[in-house]
DNA sequence: AAAAGCCCCTGGATGC
DNA sequence: TGCATCCAGGGGCTTT
């Protein structure tokens, strides 16, 4: 499931080669989770000048607007200069002088999103109440403490909301809160500043390994070179109920929160 | 304002 | 073999 690391090895694949392409067409597939938000054709002419990341969309900037990619649950991304002809998943092409970038999405919780301007109302309300990058200077001790402690819900679902810290989904907060030695039930503002401390690090750590390993292939993730990742294999409590703890050979225990699943190691991990 | 629950979607696993 | 059911979860939306 994409997550911080997975947008930004997606980012990292494509983003150098397709700098400076100019659109030469746009093919939609089924209905992605919003429409595109303009006419297709309005984007014919218009070139790209980089590719950003905030959180866990992809921010195509355009020489006249951006385009707000997101993978959703499902969403890969896919970039070369000759691609197949387009699959039943396959719902956004946007050919380009420097290749085709595609989004392959079968759930189609993804979305493609054009905006004139990233201040945009558009824009603004999928960006704007998104927390601080965690892998930016702007991720600091304090600032995450005070966050902290004015939260009440169960830390893992915190860090699942997306507005104290973003890119941290259901894989990297269940390892994280293992790295750090916390149960995903404790209370955000019941945490310990020492604790805090080692989350925030936790958070910082995980993340950025993960991205040096190519984010994690669960099921199909590839970047836009349609390479694996390889960080599933080293999640330490991530899908891994009743096996044994890496650390001190307990079973690995699953819970819902917020429905969603947590896993944790009952003796790593304290209450 | 925060928190909790709902819902969108399809493929794969499971059960009968 | 086939069919129904459940589950995976990002995250915006609505309700409490």
């Amino acid at each position: 499931m994409p997550e911080l690391p997975e947008v930004e090895v997606t980012r990292l694949s494509f983003a150098d080669r397709i700098a400076g392409a100019t659109i030469g067409q746009v093919r939609l597939g089924k209905p992605l989770r919003w429409p595109l938000g303009c006419v297709p054709d309005d984007l014919v002419g218009r070139s790209v000048l980089q590719v950003r990341r905030r959180g866990k969309y992809l921010l195509l900037d355009l020489n006249q607007g951006l385009l707000l990619v997101h993978l959703g649950m499902s969403g890969s991304v896919l970039f070369e200069s000759d691609v197949p002809a387009a699959g039943v998943h396959d719902h956004f092409d946007l050919v380009t002088s420097r290749g085709t970038l595609r989004l392959h999405d079968p759930r189609r919780f993804g979305a493609v999103v054009f905006s004139d301007h990233e201040t945009s109302e558009v824009a603004q309300k999928l960006l704007g109440k998104l927390g601080v990058e965690p892998l930016g200077d702007a991720f600091d001790l304090s600032a995450f403490t005070h966050a902290l402690k004015l939260r009440k819900a169960p830390i893992k679902q915190v860090l699942l909301a997306g507005q104290v810290v973003v890119g941290v989904g259901n894989i990297y907060a269940s390892e994280a809160l293992f790295q750090s030695g916390i149960r995903p039930s404790v209370r955000s503002n019941r945490l310990s500043s020492q604790r805090v401390l080692k989350l925030h690090a936790a958070i910082r750590d995980v993340l950025a390994r993960a991205v040096e390993k190519g984010g994690s292939t669960l099921k199909d993730f590839s970047n836009a070179q349609g390479q694996s990742g390889y960080f599933q294999l080293e999640a330490k409590v991530y899908g891994r109920q009743g096996e044994p703890c890496k650390t001190c050979s307990t079973a690995i225990v699953a819970i819902r929160q917020g429905q969603r699943s947590s896993f944790f190691c009952p003796v790593c991990q304290r209450p």
